[in-house]
RNA sequence: GGAGAGAUGGCUGAGCGGUUGAAAGCACCGGUCUUGAAAACCGGCAAAGGGGCAACUCUUUCCUGGGUUCGAAUCCCAGUCUCUCCGCCA
């Protein structure tokens, strides 16, 4: 969420930064807003302290005025309030803005590879997908899952539900070993006010899945992402700069609804309603956002180059990124019976912005208290990264070469077969 | 499901109708002392919003929303959340 006292400075240039990100959104209603905001401000802070004045005197023949103002004051107050209503919710609906670095452009088309690592195999017979790979060992049904569930769910089998265990904690033990990550195990649901926090809500709210618990409880959804839960640590918190950075991970289901995919993706495992991820979370001092994206996306393909898995790292144009981010890395991985690259981690700058909805905030070295960084990124996507291994690493047999680095996690499983 | 207790500043925790924005302690910052550090002592230290070029100043805020009152952290009502005990269940 913006600051509306740093985007009053400058209506214009907030505009034009906005326009990048491909929105349309009238800033003109909202600077009127302000403006007739801040003048009812006005207004009821010399009446409330006219109030006070007469309460300190404690001279009856005032008190009759005292009560007048009081009315008086209501319909100010409800007037301000209503006002203020209105700005939150539009400030609530406004992306975050991108950074300098981030290259300027319409949708995926215009992202920019940066860097192309591992190498593609070659196959002297034609690479079959996953979803036929998986099946024909019996160790993925998607016919099972629409049966008990519906669609957009699968059933993992044998070797490879060791295979996604296995992938999980090679995962969670590079981050928590190599990379200085904080291992967590949180809550696979969260509060509205959390999934406001991170930007969820309210602009999403039909891409999550909502649980009641109770008739009269609060309202809670599924995590569509760790990245809520995890960054939601720091919600309402005032740090100490000395405690940054902080940096979690975890290895959970997402949840996601996908309302606006009908038809994409519909066959296999790329685009579930449920997946396992690997989160990774990073609490920083704001200047020092950037140099923790590096860090991260390293941290993200990383895993890869351990699993030697072909990829590349694109950074997404202004029109491509997401709600909170400020920048964005996406790594996709190949995927040989596509023949192309596909997106297996996302890793964000989010600025302040989700700092602002969270309230999140540390004493910097002069001891002001400032909007804390966040960063967000996966590392990796399981669920995606078990199709990569099983597309790249088949053999003519329809068996499935097991990743080195993953034996010792397999009982030292070589190769996955049939039965 | 039954019975209680609570929600106050970065943290712990007093206050229970009128200089209380809020005692005290911890943490933090500055100073004295010390060769240096620690200890001790002295001083400082909330957030959000409005106005002002600024020094500064005003308003709000003691879980949330209503109410009583000239005046509420303090009294009343409703709600949310948290904790403890018993029961049940993983």
């Amino acid at each position: 969420m913006h600051n509306l006292k740093e985007i009053r400075k400058d209506y214009k240039t907030f505009n034009e930064l906005i326009r990048k990100r491909s929105i349309n959104i009238d800033l003109t209603n909202l600077q009127k807003l302000d403006e007739d905001n801040r003048g009812l401000i006005q207004k009821k802070e010399s009446l409330e302290n006219k109030k006070k004045e007469i309460s300190k005197s404690k001279d009856e023949s005032l008190f009759k005025r005292s009560k007048e103002i009081s009315v008086e004051l209501d319909k100010i107050v409800k007037d301000q309030k209503d006002i203020k209503l209105e700005i939150d919710n539009i400030l609530a609906n406004i992306p975050n803005l991108p950074h300098k670095d981030v290259p300027y452009g319409k949708d995926e088309k215009d992202n920019i590879e940066i860097l192309n690592a591992g190498k593609i195999p070659i196959f002297d017979f034609k690479p079959k997908s996953h979803y036929e790979l998986g099946e024909n060992l019996k160790m993925l049904d998607f016919d099972l899952a629409t049966k008990t569930t519906g669609s957009r769910f699968v059933f993992v089998k044998k070797e490879l539900a060791l295979l996604e265990r296995a992938l999980s904690n090679f995962m969670l033990d590079t981050h928590v070993n190599e990379n200085e990550y904080q291992e967590i195990s949180p809550p696979l649901m969260a509060s509205e006010s959390t999934m406001f926090g991170t930007g969820q809500l309210p602009k999403f709210e039909n891409d999550q899945f909502e649980i009641k618990l109770e008739d009269s409880s609060d309202r809670k959804f599924l995590i569509p992402t760790a990245e809520v839960i995890l960054t939601n640590i720091v919600k309402d918190k005032i740090l100490d700069c000395k405690e940054l950075p902080m940096r979690f991970v975890a290895s959970t289901p997402c949840f996601r609804k996908e309302a606006g995919s009908y038809g994409k993706d519909t066959k296999g495992m790329i685009r579930q309603h449920q997946f396992y991820k690997v989160e990774m979370v990073s609490i920083v001092e704001n200047q020092k956002c950037i140099d923790e994206l590096e860090r991260m996306t390293n941290c993200a393909t990383k895993i890869l180059d351990k699993l030697e898995l072909p990829y590349r790292k694109v950074i997404l144009c202004t029109g491509d990124m997401g709600f909170s981010a400020e920048k964005t890395y996406d790594i996709e991985v190949w995927l040989p019976s596509e023949n192309k690259y596909r997106e297996i981690s996302s890793c964000s700058s989010c600025s302040t912005f989700q700092a602002q909805r969270m309230m999140t905030r540390y004493k910097d070295e002069n001891k002001k208290t400032v909007f804390a960084g966040t960063l967000n990124g996966s590392g990796l996507a399981v669920g995606r990264t078990l199709i990569a291994i099983l597309e790249n690493n088949q053999n003519k047999d329809g068996t499935i070469n097991v990743p080195k680095i993953l034996r010792p996690y397999m009982n030292n499983l070589e190769v996955i077969s049939a039965n």
